[in-house]
RNA sequence: GGGCCUGUGGUGUAGCCUGGAUAUCACCGGGGCCUCCGGAGCCUCAGACCCGAGUUCGAAUCUCGGCAGGCCCGCCA
């Protein structure tokens, strides 16, 4: 057992003891942590059974514990029975691991259950906007934080190759002519094709012939036409390859694409369909569209009806989407989406339908609100929009110009080198670190922010580290609990010691917006540590305080490995 | 009309699920700190729980009612 729990463990006997005492032996109690003591117990419920004042109490229950053991101290104060923990035996065990575990530290043993994280999955209709930016970043922290915590998992994106908005595209780019469409100034598949887009939807507005064009091609693709899919497909695919190479730019490699259409082609969304025509649900309209009521599913609003074919019999994105979840479920335990706060209904009436199947498995999903500007909601089609590239480009420029004005001494290779690892550290930093469902407004100085609270920040501790390690050369290991006096050594080993806690709360209760805190939290201990106590200048305690910044570099090193940030030597 | 989410110093945010002492962190503003391991830093001061009821010894936290913003209620994806 850790010495925290045991601490804990020891805790819960002393006030029972004492609560016996003092005659009360049956009187239930909580522990709390708090900023005034490891541990506190409140004793106000007291009060009445004791019919005393909690303070009187408190002081009373203190006076009949004496410090042992982990327990160093006990106090009374303000009605709180405070206990403060011998931290000796918590910074030896903190520091061995590190050493030993190295970048495994804080990690958790195998567990063999298989998770499938779907995340960003955006429309393959253009480049990847600030406003979605979210879903990716979120989503490969849940990914890189349920290894962590000992899962099996696969990253999926689902491409949907199917419906109105990728015919359209399809058309633009077989049909609109080269010269005719004045292609975005960068050399990226996503940006030349979206040009193509935009001018389809135009001349769709504008011209009824090429609106009848882009709807027989849609009747024909419904009618499974193999033809127009495969050509749908072709250019989704072109169009991916530049969503993929943005992805890979800050760091997101996803495991699988799964494609919409292979749930039409290969007959699993008529299953669903047929499967679900058979339940005690399902209805027809009068027009014969079918449906399956779900007002028994605790679905709420002024329609509760869930449909799942049209009135032609054709699937909807809704039927596909059941196909390609059970087809989830056949690969994995569990699966995790990380959806839009739009697909919160959608993603209810899904996990109905799938009960209505008969899925003993149902997924679990994680929403975030979207990302707007200052002057309002992004839109591709008015041009208010920031491209995730543009702001890659501006974090990384910006960057380099800040390295510019303090190492006259690297090349300007190095120098853009590391400007990528800090530009993309800031963006991710800035975007995970807010609580995924609350409103996010973009703004420039935000997410390009260098200082404080921001991914730079722990880049530059960790950088800082290497520096004094390189420095340092060759030193012996010391991990004596003994040797580490100082109250700004033992409060960032303490900090050190809560990482395993922190990666479980990011993976398994899916709160990735606490570790850029805990990033933070380590980073300013570590930057007062430096501060105040001398690492390369002292004689006795050099070997002791070297072993404590080789630790912090290797917390600070799976911190941000989990965040997908890379942390440079130097910066 | 109904449902879900959010509201915390000038700004942005943590805490809310699981009620507890002096409400977190950062930016901005005021005042300090490099003959010393990297000043993208450190120290310090100032400043906030949307409104109203209720539950409780105790509410930013739970309940109800307002107000404000976001999202949803398609035979779209």
């Amino acid at each position: 057992m850790e010495s925290r729990q045991r601490f804990e463990c020891e805790v819960d006997s002393a006030v029972r003891a004492a609560l016996k005492k003092i005659g009360s032996p049956d009187l239930k109690f909580i522990k709390e942590v708090s900023d005034m003591a490891d541990l506190a117990v409140p004793c106000f419920s007291f009060s009445k059974e004791l019919r005393s004042d909690p303070k009187a109490i408190a002081e009373r229950l203190a006076a009949n514990i004496a410090p042992s053991g982990l327990i160093s101290s006990v106090s009374a104060l303000n009605g709180y029975l405070n206990f403060m923990m011998d931290d000796t035996a918590l910074i030896g065990e903190t520091l061995k691991r590190i050493i030993a575990e190295g970048d495994a530290y804080g990690s958790m043993p195998e567990n063999g259950i298989k998770i499938n994280v779907e995340h960003t999955s955006t429309n393959p209709t253009g480049p990847i906007h600030v406003g979605r930016a979210r879903n990716p970043i979120i989503g490969d922290t849940l990914a890189r934080s349920l290894k962590r915590c000992g899962y099996d998992v696969q990253t999926e994106y689902y491409v949907n190759d199917v419906g109105k908005q990728v015919v359209i595209l399809t058309w633009g780019v077989n049909n609109v002519p080269k010269g005719s469409v004045t292609e975005e100034d960068r050399d990226k598949t996503d940006h030349r094709l979206v040009a193509y887009y935009r001018e389809a939807n135009k001349r769709m507005e504008e011209d009824s012939e090429v609106k009848e064009h882009i709807a027989e091609m849609l009747r024909r693709f419904e009618d499974g036409d193999e033809e127009v899919i495969r050509s749908v497909r072709k250019t989704a695919e072109a169009m991916l390859e530049g969503l993929k190479e943005t992805l890979a730019d800050i760091n997101v490699e996803l495991d699988n694409y799964t494609w919409e259409s292979d749930f039409i082609m290969d007959g699993s969304a008529k299953d669903v369909v047929d499967r679900l025509k058979g339940s005690k649900y399902a209805g027809q309209t009068e027009d014969g569209a079918w449906y399956v009521d779900l007002k028994d599913f605790g679905v709420q609003g002024k329609n509760t009806k869930f449909t799942f074919t049209r009135s032609d019999g054709t699937t909807l994105y809704t039927t596909r989407d059941l196909a390609y979840h059970l087809d989830k479920f056949k690969r994995a335990d569990r699966a995790v989406d990380v959806l839009g706060e739009d697909q919160k209904l959608g993603s209810k009436q899904l996990c109905s339908a799938l009960e209505i199947l008969g899925s003993k498995k149902v997924p679990e999903a994680m929403f975030y609100s979207f990302v707007s500007l200052p002057e309002g909601k992004m839109s591709t089609r008015k041009g208010v929009v920031v491209y995730l590239d543009d702001l890659i480009d501006e974090a990384v420029s910006r960057a380099v110009n800040e390295i510019r004005s303090r190492r006259s001494d690297l090349s300007e290779e190095e120098m853009l080198n590391i400007a990528r690892k800090i530009g993309i550290g800031a963006i991710r930093y800035n975007i995970v670190r807010v609580h995924p469902e609350k409103q996010f407004v973009f703004k420039w100085d935000e997410a390009l922010n260098f200082d404080g609270n921001s991914g730079p920040y722990i880049q530059y501790v960790h950088a800082r580290a290497c520096s004094m390690l390189s420095k340092a050369g060759k030193y012996d290991c010391c991990t004596d609990p003994g040797m580490f006096t100082d109250e700004y050594e033992r409060a960032l080993i303490k900090s050190l010691s809560k990482f395993g806690r922190v990666i479980k709360e990011a993976g398994e209760e899916r709160r990735v917006h606490v570790l850029p805190a805990y990033g933070h939290e380590v980073a300013v201990a570590f930057n007062q540590f430096y501060a105040m106590v001398p690492v390369l200048a002292s004689d006795e305690n050099r070997n002791s305080r070297l072993t404590l910044v080789e630790c912090t570099r290797t917390v600070l090193r799976n911190v941000l490995d989990c965040l997908g940030i890379d942390c440079p030597e130097e910066m």
